[in-house]
RNA sequence: UGCGCGAUGGUGUAACGGUAGCACAAGUGACUCUGAAUCACUUUGUCUAGGUUCAAAUCCUAGUCGCGCAGCCA
């Protein structure tokens, strides 16, 4: 076995689905568990598509299993290859260190195998499992790569009197069927001969026909109280070329066709999707039931979506918010794309921890993002380097500090964590510190720097602030402060009781870099409550920059690694960093009491 | 007035006939060279009404409320 699947800190989950899956493999019920994420490419995997990853790889791992990557591309018309490339490196990028030895995919350009299973004709699409990252000659599994077996089996059921091709236009179509209560008509070429529709469907095709004009149906019944199964669309004509198929095709499966059979195709035991696909499990079945396949059948499981607050996870909303410019891209920190997520800072172990963590019920729930926001200061506050930057500068003179002199003092790298060792951090006569830990006219509680009051600058000093200096405008330019120069840690009053510590950056060494202040992107719980335009919920001050002084060693940061400014927030190097200009992204405030209070008061 | 699904503190989630627990949030205190972290403590809950049972969140009946479904989208 290896490292990826080691037992997990946390405790396996349960759920209702793990539950039946258990049941499943306690009474041998299939040779090897095998789920599949199926996302569509068009557009990019959001944090609900997160949850899925974790279940159905979750699953596969905890079950001894697989979880296949499949791209569900049946309709050319809305996907694109961007959409497949972003998606395959964000499952990698969250699945790596976990689940990756569970991951299906399939040697590149292998299309289904025929062969025969008790007698009877087959095809299937095997997984390869456990390979690495660098292995470029595997790929995720197309669902336009069954389209031959996918319309072989619509040949199937034409044979078997099951599906015909029906001349209604889509408007007739919508009428013939119906209302949820009332039942639907009969189309008028429901009862063609089964010589006509596979004459017809060929001829579909084969692209005699336009856009519209035709379709394959299911014949089950027009009047069934479920409206998926009132002769469901089994086909329909689209002269458009394909982004994986290219023009081959004229004609595509709908989803309700090509899903269940690209399951049965790859050895699915467990089809897992969202609650909305509840009221099309008697269609998947029946599909399946009907066409005498020889492997066991996929069943299909269906769970509640993750709905975050305070974010939107609507496809066709990311989407305007990316064309309108909103924000900056599909990777913009702010959204809760997979990819904005990762370039924000979180950790895919700080993902998956919450992903998990939410649990898989069929009750349909808001999940407060405070609970995502943990899960991100938790696994943060455990790996972050400390470090002290300056968000908002305010020089502090130590007028009783020998001008010329550098200190070099000893710092604590992380205190979660021993190994993580010290550094070096030089103290001079100048120093910056945060302007909100200096007030003028103090508030009650307030223990910060404050005229004639001390306070200790970490790892260094106590210092005492003499004297305000201020513009023509009235603006503190400046403090004068003296520092107890016996103070410093390890001296003979550091021990003084001083109920404030702050930080600071030594003047001269400062590093300047540009910070990016990410905050959440809406400021209400739930910007589409009551059907308003979503875009009235924006938080307008999602993002603000400023041009942070930073103690030195953070010129040596790295992209991987996660720092915590102290007292402030957790911070990491954005790609658009140079070494000539730092760039960070805040990722997460760190929990502020005092603002708290302040907001009390 | 069709079919399907659901309902446990403020928000999520467990308990599978036998002490309603956990997490987040909120609050109080301790500690602190991070107003962080950590630790201790506290507040708040089984949709309603009947029934079965020694015992019901759990089983039964009826109701209430909410969500999904009428794309040639997935």
């Amino acid at each position: 076995m290896s490292t990826d699947s080691a037992p997990a800190a946390p405790a396996a989950p349960s759920d209702f689905i793990r539950d039946i899956v258990a049941q499943h493999v306690a009474e041998g019920k299939y040779a090897r568990i095998h789920t599949r994420f199926p996302p569509e490419p068009n557009g990019y995997l959001h944090i609900g598509h997160a949850k899925s990853i974790c279940l159905n790889f979750g699953i596969a791992r905890e079950f001894g299993g697989i979880c296949n990557l499949r791209m569900d591309d049946t309709n050319p018309t809305k996907e694109d290859i961007e959409y497949v490339e972003s998606i395959e490196e964000d499952v990698e990028w969250l699945i790596s260190g976990w689940a990756r030895d569970k991951y299906g995919l399939k040697p590149k350009g292998k299309l289904p195998e025929a062969q025969s299973v008790n007698g009877k004709p087959d095809f299937h699409s095997p997984a390869v499992v456990g390979q690495t990252h660098e292995n470029s000659t595997l790929e995720p599994f197309y669902a336009s790569d069954y389209f031959d077996q996918i319309c072989e089996y619509a040949f199937t059921l034409i044979k078997k009197g099951k599906a015909y091709v029906c001349d209604l236009s889509p408007a007739d179509t919508d009428a013939y069927r119906g209302a949820p209560d009332k039942p639907g008509k009969d189309s008028p070429w429901r009862n063609r001969s089964i010589e006509e529709n596979l004459d017809l469907f060929t001829r579909m095709k084969n692209g005699e026909f336009p856009d519209g004009a035709r379709t394959l149906r299911a014949k089950i019944d027009m009047a069934a109280p479920n409206v998926w199964l009132r002769d469901p669309l089994l086909y329909r004509i689209r002269h458009t070329a394909h982004h994986h198929t290219g023009e081959k095709w004229c004609i595509y499966p709908m989803y309700d066709f090509a899903h269940c059979l690209s399951d049965y195709i790859e050895g699915i035991t467990h089809s897992i999707c969202t609650l909305e696909f509840e009221v099309h499990r008697p269609l998947y079945d029946w599909i399946l039931e009907s066409l005498d396949l020889p492997r066991a059948l996929p069943k299909q499981y269906e769970f509640a979506k993750l709905i975050p607050s305070h974010m939107i996870v609507s496809k066709r909303k990311l989407i305007q918010l990316v064309n309108e410019k909103v924000v900056t891209g599909w990777s913009d920190p702010r959204l809760p794309t997979i990819s904005g997520i990762r370039r924000r800072g979180v950790t895919a172990e700080a993902l998956r921890n919450f992903a998990i963590g939410v649990g898989v019920t069929k009750y349909i729930s808001t999940t407060d993002i405070a609970v995502y926001e943990h899960a991100v200061r938790e696994d943060l506050n455990r790996r972050a380097l400390r470090r002290m930057g300056v968000l908002r500068p305010l020089k502090v003179v130590i007028t009783n500090y020998p001008a010329g002199q550098v200190e070099e003092l000893d710092a604590v790298n992380n205190p979660e964590d021993e190994t993580a060792g010290k550094r070096k951090v030089p103290f001079s006569r100048e120093v910056y510190i945060e302007r909100d830990d200096f007030a003028e006219v103090p508030a009650p509680k307030f223990f910060r720097l404050k005229p004639g009051g001390e306070v200790r600058l970490k790892y260094a000093y106590i210092i005492k602030c003499d004297e305000v200096v201020k513009d023509a405008a009235g603006n503190i330019t400046e403090l004068c402060c003296t520092a107890d120069l016996d103070s410093k840690t390890g001296g003979a009053t550091a021990g003084r009781k001083i109920k404030g510590t702050i930080h600071w950056v030594s003047a001269a060494h400062a590093v300047d870099a540009e910070v990016r202040l990410y905050d959440r992107l809406f400021s209400e719980s739930e910007p589409e409550k009551d059907g308003r335009d979503f875009k009235t919920a924006l938080n307008p001050n999602s993002l603000e920059v400023v041009t942070a002084k930073l103690e030195p060693s953070l010129k040596e940061a790295k992209p991987e690694l996660r720092y915590q400014f102290e007292r402030l927030a957790y911070f990491c190097l954005d790609q658009d960093s140079t070494a000539e200009r730092l760039v960070f992204n805040r990722t997460i405030t760190l929990k502020d009491t005092w603002a708290k209070e302040v907001k009390k008061s």
